[in-house]
DNA sequence: CTCATGGCGATACACTGTATTTAATCATTA
DNA sequence: TAATGATTAAATACAGTGTATCGCCATGAG
């Protein structure tokens, strides 16, 4: 028996902690999606076996919520913004920046309310650019219409670039509706307006359509601040 | 062997379809959300084998798919509706009315295009309401931004509403965010205007705060039509 | 050195989506 | 009518999942 031969000595095992299991199930994530994250393949990626996750989050569901906040704290800036409505506009671009880089953040967005640390600093960073424009019921409504806007408006585009490269059609094929069945459904004469705009459609650009709806949103806000309801 | 003891003759395999397999997955996940959505359970609702429905569905995605699009038949509203305001109004309106009667809903809106025929037709309501009231992008635009706005909105409408059903707190109290995680983050007081809002905060009502912001976004498109871009 | 304790890995269970293989039934032709 | 071919359903199988439980082993205290 040479050294070379000695097992061994047995790794001690590698101290963790939420950040670095919610760090691996990222990487995960990032790679192949939400559906990628299993909680064997982030102990794996940890060196380490299932359960001893379970000393650190209770539940696969407290796992994604922790990521959800992590990715929170890539969305609020460092520096100070200006006036409420840059505050409002940079969060919401940042996020829809977040969800490109962590495409997965959009099948969660929304679907839980976000109490973390870092996602009750962005709502606060919310409010506080609000704060004493306006009545709170105002300003509540404000911010939940913006965020629902930019929530769902998230969502759509990512959706529609899953669909573009599932289908490997390029954007402006996909809006000509050369997926088959679409073809097939214009085809019929059932959707006289939707087969106009897909033929007359001309190729948009994600993101100035993003920043067009935030700002036509942004303006209705305006609107209602300047003058609150009775 | 008595007539008591001879097996019943082999029962005949109910014929299937794609709508009894879609209605099975709704009552499925009406009852139990859509993790209780598993194929073997749809095909034991039906009195089939689990591989049965891969006659009609290639998997359980597609399923998801079927069941979204069959929702949107309840959208469409059967009578005429009035101007485009009162169309994108009431669609709107009446997708939050199926997401409260089928919550699952809120986990796939949004999620992935909407291309079955009762989904296109719902488009093609909103976009036939909007036609020749302003030039093509202006249209496409006023109808996705309104529909991002009330994806969103759902979403967190029952988003909050679960949660409030999980820790069994009234929506009140959760607003006084009784609940000992957040009350102790408030404590810290880190987030000032978060903490104002939760204690100054009076009860909302979920309904109207979706008209509410859905007014807004409404005026906002009201206002891009009256004046399209240059 | 001995013993207790607490964390960790291994094992186990019920279940999932789906591929494949086998059995049964039907239609068709001789 | 009998036999054969084609279609369809069922059974089995597989790799993987979240999570509960159990038993071991290393470390600390006495």
């Amino acid at each position: 028996m040479t050294v070379w031969d000695r097992p061994e000595p047995p790794t001690r095992p590698v101290p963790l902690d939420r950040e670095r299991i919610v760090a691996a199930a990222i990487a995960l994530a990032d790679e192949g999606g939400l559906e990628a994250v299993s909680l064997r393949k982030v102990a794996a990626r940890l060196d380490a076996g299932p359960m001893r996750l379970y000393g650190y989050i209770s539940t696969k569901e407290e796992l994604f919520d922790l990521m959800v906040d992590e990715v929170h704290a890539e969305i609020l800036p460092e520096e100070q913004l200006g006036d409420w409505r840059e505050v409002l506009r940079i969060l919401a671009q940042r996020t829809r920046q977040a969800a490109l880089r962590h495409e997965w953040l959009a099948d969660l967005l929304g679907g839980r309310p976000t109490l973390g640390p870092n996602g009750l600093a962005v709502t606060e960073a919310k409010l506080a650019a609000l704060d004493g424009l306006a009545d709170l019921d105002t300003v509540m409504r404000a911010v939940e219409t913006v965020s629902a806007y930019f929530t769902g408006a998230i969502r759509r585009e990512i959706a529609n670039l899953r669909a573009e490269r599932a289908t490997g059609l390029s954007k402006r094929d996909w809006q000509r509706a050369s997926g088959p069945h679409v073809r097939r459904m214009l085809a019929t004469g059932r959707f006289p307006a939707l087969a106009k705009a897909v033929h007359d459609g001309t190729e948009v650009d994600a993101e100035a359509s993003f920043a067009t709806g935030l700002d036509w949103v942004l303006d209705a806000v305006a609107a209602k601040l300047a003058r609150p309801p009775a």
